[in-house]
DNA sequence: CTGAAAGCGCTTACAG
DNA sequence: CTGAAAGCGCTTACAG
């Protein structure tokens, strides 16, 4: 790379034999090795420029207390001095018996999910593992993603956000690693290493819609989509209808428009009901995404929230707090969610037994959902 | 793990040597090897299993073209049946000639440079490049990351994505890398290695300021903050200065609130404002996260947008369409930076000259401002 | 407390 | 077209 002779970046090109070399105020090690010419510090630099060997620098940045004071010292100055950066791969390849647990995280723009890893790695604080999350696309297998990063980090153990596990039953089982999967219901997966821990998603729909019904709703739109298998999003929906039967209501398909989670399709699949015709004084999205695109369509039509037509969301993302009016949602308990999470698949590591985890969750009140117009 | 042995996950515990092994449909392949008794396929594992070298092997796995055909079918036959996964660590330790292109993207929350991140891995698809993103906290230093990924990846050059350069002249040059900034203007930084691209966010925020002016506003409020180095979004509101100071108004500080890009720090910002007594009738933010968080704490006091509060953002992020009213927003060409990235870097990897491009915004009109109100 | 040596799983000239 | 061998940068028993 010509650019590296520029004088400009102060760089001079230098032989590995050569060691360290100032120029100006940056001190540059340089090595030229088949055609490559950035500088790359191992930990065979450091031990030669601190006078000791690579196992000893070794210790040193693995926090060994087995070293001298004085060696300690010197390696932590070359370090500095040097800007030695470890080369993870290298020390993944060999080290194969760390603490680490895997986090995969099934979506890449879902801020609720995103939020709730974060969650995860502040619970994992402390307690002496690794964490590595891996973010992948919502499509993407999540199975192969924890094998992969068990293959690179010998995982202790793995837990899913969001994942779907549709028809997976199998790749859960061959997978045999303890996994946690966080927000789904996976107690009909009858496998010792497997936990879970959500929300009752079907009562969670049903509240919501009980909610509605209460203040005289009669046609309640439902946006989602029902997988084969019954996943979260259809879980929510089959509470929302379980609510319906219970009042005595029936459920008309014709005011179920089949969205993902995107705030375009949401606001898609709202369209078309109104353009239809479709009469319905209340929405129930399986999530606060959607709500957000039905409420845009709502309005576009010149219909008002709440006044003409009620919208609960779910999740509880903090962006529902916000919003004018303020959505109202089924609020998910992501923090306790993301810290069982942590504590169960640690006491499976540990030997302990597997457990399939409902916590109980929460209308919020927001300012979207008014008792029905009169007529 | 003594969950392996339980029989209902079809799991074997089997000493490496003896190869493979069937257990009901699942093929088993094991080693029992210092503790670890989790199955690890490796090329070598392949490569007995095939009847092959392990060079084969991964000669195929590279889909190099000189290998038999035969050989090539057995070894992926195998790599198949055994569920082999390569390790990259190990690929990339020793694969040090790649043609590979980080992303640095600093701000796991913030949805624009999410997007745009997407947008950069989409414009580098069919250009032979690997891209490795690393998503860093917003406060992380995204040098450390770089020439973390550059040691671990062997980097032909960087792009960052929202990182801030206040004050990091000297590590930008220290990087001795092909570098893009994306979104920043770091055409104060002079080396030969280093290109930015993105929009001239002053004249962006003297156009959006500009445009409450015409409108009639006077009492404008300003949302964000000033760095010590001004970078992109003190540039927003030095540009909303610019305005003021056009029309022959003057900049009132008592109407600058300081806020960071999240909805809570927005929120409390204009309720501070609001509680000071403070008159304004508009309200600039550099980003439309700030703005929802503003126009909700207009709504707390009553107060209605646009009728009587204008709000403009900064970014048009997709939600912006989707909110009511819409908001009207600054509309960064976010594709089109994350594609002169891509095209930037390559060309200065090739070889080629740096760059600081500035490119054009647009002033996306929404539903959130309106003349300023009589009397 | 320290260093020489083996080896993690892969890739890649090199010699057939 | 193929395999044996060297080596990427590290960690970790092992023997001092």
């Amino acid at each position: 790379m010509a650019l590296l002779l520029q004088p400009r970046c102060r760089c001079r090109a230098l032989d590995r034999a050569a060691g360290l070399f100032y120029t100006g105020q940056t001190l540059t090690f340089w090595t030229v090795k088949g055609g490559e010419d950035m500088r790359i510090v191992t930990i065979k630099d450091v031990a030669k420029a601190a006078g000791v060997s690579i196992s000893t620098v070794s210790r040193v940045l693995n926090d060994r207390q087995d070293v001298d004071p004085g060696s300690r010292a010197r390696v932590l100055a070359m370090v500095k001095k040097m800007n030695y950066i470890r080369n993870q791969n290298a020390s993944n390849l060999k080290q194969l018996n760390k603490a680490a647990i895997g986090v995969i995280l099934a979506g890449r723009s879902n801020s609720f999910l995103i939020s709730m890893a974060e969650d995860v790695l502040e619970a994992g604080r402390g307690t002496g593992f690794q964490f590595i999350m891996e973010i992948i696309d919502e499509k993407a297998n999540p199975f192969l993603a924890a094998r992969k990063l068990y293959m690179e980090h010998r995982l202790q153990g793995v837990i899913f956000l969001g994942s779907n596990l549709e028809g997976q039953e199998n790749e859960v089982k061959r997978l045999e690693l303890p996994q946690v999967y966080a927000t789904i219901e996976a107690n009909h997966i009858d496998c010792a290493h497997v936990s879970s821990i959500s929300i009752n998603n079907r009562r969670a729909g049903k509240m919501a819609v009980g909610r509605l019904i209460e203040l005289g709703h009669k046609n309640i739109a439902l946006l989602g989509y029902f997988s084969k298998v019954d996943d979260s999003t259809g879980q929510r929906l089959h509470g929302a209808v379980d609510a319906l039967h219970e009042a005595g209501l029936s459920y008309d398909p014709g005011l179920f428009a089949e969205v993902d989670f995107t705030l375009a399709s949401a606001h898609e699949g709202v369209k078309n009901l109104l353009d239809q015709g479709k009469k319905f004084t209340a929405i129930f999205a399986a999530s606060d995404i959607m709500a957000i695109g039905a409420i845009r369509a709502l309005s576009d039509a010149g219909l008002k929230v709440p006044q003409d037509v009620s919208v609960i969301g779910f999740d509880g993302i903090e962006l529902t707090r916000y919003l004018v009016p303020a959505l109202t949602t089924v609020r998910q308990p992501r923090k306790q969610i993301a810290q069982e999470s942590v504590r169960i698949l640690r006491e499976m590591i540990d030997g302990g037994k597997n457990s399939h985890v409902l916590l109980p969750c929460e209308l919020i009140a927001g300012e979207s959902i008014a008792p029905v117009k009169e007529g």
